[in-house]
DNA sequence: ATTTATGCAAACTATTTGCATTGCC
DNA sequence: GGCAATGCAAATAGTTTGCATAAAT
């Protein structure tokens, strides 16, 4: 059965409380703050069980290790192909591709993530 | 200057001849077949490079290494949460999506993936 | 009392890098 | 000939695992 820990209230709480899609590293650093003995192995472990859960949610973009996220409104994501950075696109989810793909294909699909490619403003420059 | 090598021709050939979406070590076993001195750097560089290029794609999926794809046309991805199991999703591109993000946030947007996440037919049986 | 979760360190997977050498242009 | 690309091996990043111990039920 599934048991209650310090460590995993510890854990959920830091991610609720972090804005910005943190990684397993960072979560862990901001456990570290006040709960030293948490180790990284526990912070993975709990990660990955909330997310399963749907506690959190897990966030995979280009190039980078995974994210986790608390379930805020749900956005996309835009990632410049030449500096790398990664933006939040807010443009409303669209349930109906959601719909169309169970429809397709038989899958009993929960949500989708959407990232864009291209150029950030800034690398857009002089171009 | 960029310059032709026989090993970036290889690589490249190889990555149009395979379909389901190689992983680097996926086309280095298949380069290796024929072309015994072919290191892995030089895969990882080649792959990286002609993605740059946009001679062929970077496909990012949740929990899977990067995979790389010949230009075809343009899919989506659905990942059952339970086995693992990624399936493409043929449901036409959606060009508006990209001139939204655009619009929106004055990116370039040379296009977008899209990922679906829920359960694949064979994982719903018996929930 | 039982049994799952933790902490630690070691293992592992995927990828990148430094550097001497090779081979395009 | 000069400089970019290769092959090799070592380094790194991110994540997972084995196991003895601690703690939740």
């Amino acid at each position: 059965m599934k048991r209650d820990t310090i460590q995993r209230r510890i854990i959920a709480g830091a991610v609720r409380r972090m804005r910005r899609h943190p990684t397993a590293e960072d979560v862990y650093v901001e456990v570290q703050k006040e709960h030293h003995s948490i180790s990284k192995a526990t912070v993975y472990r709990n990660l990955h069980e909330l997310a399963e859960e749907g506690e959190i949610r897990a966030v995979f973009l280009p190039d980078s290790p995974e994210r986790f996220d608390a379930r805020t409104p749900h956005h996309y994501h835009f990632r410049c192909r030449r500096c790398g950075e990664v933006f939040d696109v807010d443009m409303g989810y669209l349930p109906g591709l959601d719909k169309a793909a169970a429809d397709m294909y038989g899958f009993r699909v929960d949500d989708h993530d959407i990232v864009f490619q291209g150029r950030c403003p800034a690398c857009q420059e002089g171009e």
